[in-house]
DNA sequence: CGGAGTTTTGATCGAGCTCAACGTGGGTGG
DNA sequence: CCACCCACGTTGAGCTCGATCAAAACTCCG
């Protein structure tokens, strides 16, 4: 590992993966279609628990959400980031394997499973939504399992390029969550986490206007 | 960590995660309707390639099946092993994110993905059936991924009791795949896995008749 | 200003990687 | 049938990345 530019990063992501640099369409599925109950969420309250019913699912309106898994050993792993128009408890089987809990002041609608599977039946638009929600959902889990397999700088590269990505503002990236959660989301400590936004910083990949705000310099894809 | 017995992993995996130790109906879906042609695969040959458009669905008949994701600097990651009674090739998107290769000389069956969706439209067993592998499927990729957040030792114990689970006979595990395979299912160097298996041995929670057999010791809930 | 939570920085230690050598078993050809 | 070979597996030694423990700096509010 030498001379790592973020430029050679965003690079070797994309030839390796392929994926996080495609712009996504992001387009809100169940708001576009006027269904599902509004409701708000207090910062780090839960949304659902580890082991309830999937029953419900959900879209984000504002703000963020994470799903996490708590350990025996006090360990915690958290599963994915949801942001405004994402959807989120359209888990694997019948009960979710993780909880969810938003992580600021929040906005989500709630639906039916049923209702909305119902619905499907008869749209075949909605239909197609709800298949690419799930669709993208199991590649963002196989990104998310094959970054488990990286170093930490990397890592951390592909969740910021990830943030930049889904939630980055005129080339800033304002993050919502801790730094704890970035480190539980990756795997790594939290002081290796700040540690790596110390080493990008200083080797201007990075710059930090405060420590919940990033941009990326060299190239990032997603600076228009 | 200290004093592992292997039933102390065994208890604590199925706290944790409450999936491994579930006997799962490995009933064979394609071969219960007779569909999809027959073939045969040579050991280490592929199946598909990685960016190949995800037309077709498998059943593997006899043998083994890998899925592989191959890195620009060498590495190698393995997605999952399939064997008799398994379907692959059900993977996200439209096309495949990894390839698939036979780790022995196989027997697949091989049925058109449009086909078979349009049979699972006129068929309501079908249809729950392929809900059931996708299904099953994503809970296997979060298992993976969680797993990939333990140390090296843990995740081989997650490995051979996934092993006992799908392919023990009478309480011997005949392992199709290398040590190479292990590694790179389970993110850890083949020096790790080789001495990992060392130390069960010596400890007792495993024996090895030979390298590719392995009998688990302390109170395997496989052992019937 | 004070106090609690969060982030950063420092120092140390160990699990697992790497490089290297050595064993082993199964197949092939003499 | 043995000698050889080659792929696979095991063992050893040293080193590195990241975890852990500890403490300092910063931030947000009351």
């Amino acid at each position: 590992m030498d001379g790592h530019m973020f430029q050679a990063e965003i690079v070797e992501r994309i030839e390796r993966h392929g994926v996080l640099a495609r712009s996504e369409c992001r387009a809100s599925a169940l708001t576009r279609w006027m269904i599902g109950v509004p409701m708000k969420v207090r910062a780090s309250h839960e949304i659902y628990g580890e082991w309830e019913t999937a029953d419900y699912v959900y879209e984000v309106t504002s703000g963020a959400v994470r799903t996490v898994k708590l350990f025996a050993d006090g360990g915690r792993q958290i599963g994915a980031f949801y942001f405004a128009g994402d959807i989120f408890g359209l888990e694997d089987g019948l009960d979710h394997s993780f909880s969810a809990e938003a992580i600021v002041d929040s906005k989500i609608r709630v639906i039916k499973r049923r209702t909305l599977f119902h619905m499907a039946g008869k749209d075949r638009e909605l239909a197609r939504q709800l298949l690419l929600v799930s669709t993208r959902e199991m590649a963002r889990l196989h990104r998310h399992a094959l970054m488990l397999g990286q170093t930490a700088e990397e890592r951390l590269c592909s969740f910021l390029l990830e943030m930049a990505e889904r939630i980055s503002v005129g080339g800033l990236i304002e993050l919502p969550m801790s730094r704890q959660d970035i480190a539980d989301y990756l795997g790594v400590s939290i002081e290796t986490v700040s540690r790596t936004f110390t080493t990008l910083t200083a080797r201007s990949a990075i710059a930090l206007p405060n420590s919940r705000a990033v941009v990326l310099r060299n190239g990032s894809p997603l600076t228009e």
